[in-house]
DNA sequence: CCGCTGAAAACTGTTGACAGTTTATTGTCG
DNA sequence: CGACAATAAACTGTCAACAGTTTTCAGCGG
């Protein structure tokens, strides 16, 4: 990852050193170049960043809070882990959130929800382009503009977490959205029950967008692990 | 508060001196001993509390990103404050997830929901005898029976944030429930639906049981602050 | 060759000190 | 008497060092 050490300018303007060096680490986590289970070490990462041992402990305690990193005592932090339980659990909260924040978006001005059915149009275009990482990028801006819509900063963040936990899930690439259509076609749904301030509509669709992913999810997940078909949710 | 050193035996078991001081705080910041908006001054707590200045510092930062206080670069950390509009912002997200809760909990089985109706009359009884403090306790222990049946870690968690950011409102006593019979009245509902295994009822029903807290809040608040009355949402 | 023992290395938890910034105070001038 | 500037105190952010624990590893015995 980036070894170099940190800017002071950027430093003496907004943050302190323990929040950039979290920043860094928890890119470094969901980046994967710290993989779930590694342990932090916290001389080699000071050495790293060219700072002494104590922000980088400030740093990951504010990581643990976050559910980044797990402590154990005289051991140190390591990256947490979480099973194909613990992604369902996650995936049902999304599920209802999202249905919240769908709820309330239909709540929002005619002109706040004006760009939407634009944005409908570039997911279908990318996707009929199968170009997935452009679909990628407009799917997370269509979830941002819906979550600005809801106007609750801490449903959003609470949202951010939970995505971010998915992070720490060791096959990733299990969560990803295969089917781009279809995806959008839930979108699609949920935009026109906004636009109608239909809430109730709005928030069922929601959380069957989510549910449809961790539907995608609970199939991969016991496709290529059979054994454990039994213990997950 | 507690001023006395801490116990160097409750040390070694668990946790670390950060983890035992957050507590600590959290403990005076919810008990009222820190005040919202109060600073929190490192040296006098490390003083305090027998220790030196990175354990407060890292308690600190614990608890910054649990939500309860707040760091301005050097100024340091601060209690939060949150107002009428973040209280309904809260009412809303426990609205939706206590329905989540509720939902799930329906899904339990009979024996582990066996204990709710005796729960409701222990309710009634304290509702008749007038006796809030009673009333409180169990109210306390009921929410903590359907959490446990909801079987869902990170949602309990979720909410136990989302209640105890409660506590940072400036006129806790707004928040609380003045309607025993009423009160219990909803948990009935929740009850029933829960014991019919009927999700979608039993998540209406948590909904509005919160939702009843929220409106006998905003109503409260407006009467005592007819002012802020268009201000929050 | 494998498992055990004990010492050394590595690492965490904590402390006290230093540098720089913010806040309070004192003295001065209008 | 009040506003303002300079100075002192208080406090935060950071660092380097110490103590205690965990892990590693070499040496020994079976």
């Amino acid at each position: 990852m980036t070894e170099e050490p940190l800017d002071p300018i950027a430093l003496r303007q907004s943050a302190t050193l323990s929040t950039l060096i979290a920043e860094r680490i928890e890119g470094s986590i969901l980046s994967g170049g710290l993989s779930a289970g590694e342990r932090i070490n916290e001389v080699v990462l000071a050495r790293e960043y060219g700072v002494s041992r104590g922000p980088v402990r400030e740093a990951a305690r504010l990581l643990a809070a976050k559910g980044l990193v797990e402590f154990i005592v005289n051991k140190g932090a390591f990256v947490r882990e979480i099973d194909a339980h613990e992604m369902l659990e996650i995936y049902e909260l999304r599920a209802t959130l999202t249905g919240h924040a769908c709820e309330r978006a239909a709540r929002a001005s005619a002109e706040d929800k004006a760009g939407l059915t634009d944005m409908l149009d570039q997911m279908d275009a990318a996707a009929g382009a199968a170009d997935a990482d452009r679909y990628f990028e407009l799917n997370l801006a269509f979830h941002d503009r819906l979550n600005e819509l809801a106007e609750s900063p801490r449903l959003t963040e609470m949202l951010a977490g939970l995505i971010r936990e998915t992070h720490l899930f060791r096959q990733v690439s299990l969560a990803r959205h295969p089917d781009m259509e279809r995806s959008n076609i839930e979108h699609r749904t949920i935009v026109e029950a906004i636009l109608n301030n239909d809430g109730t509509r709005a928030r069922r669709a929601g959380e069957a967008h989510v549910r449809a992913g961790m539907a995608r999810f609970r199939t991969a997940y016991q496709k290529q692990a059979p054994g454990a078909a039994g213990k997950i949710g």
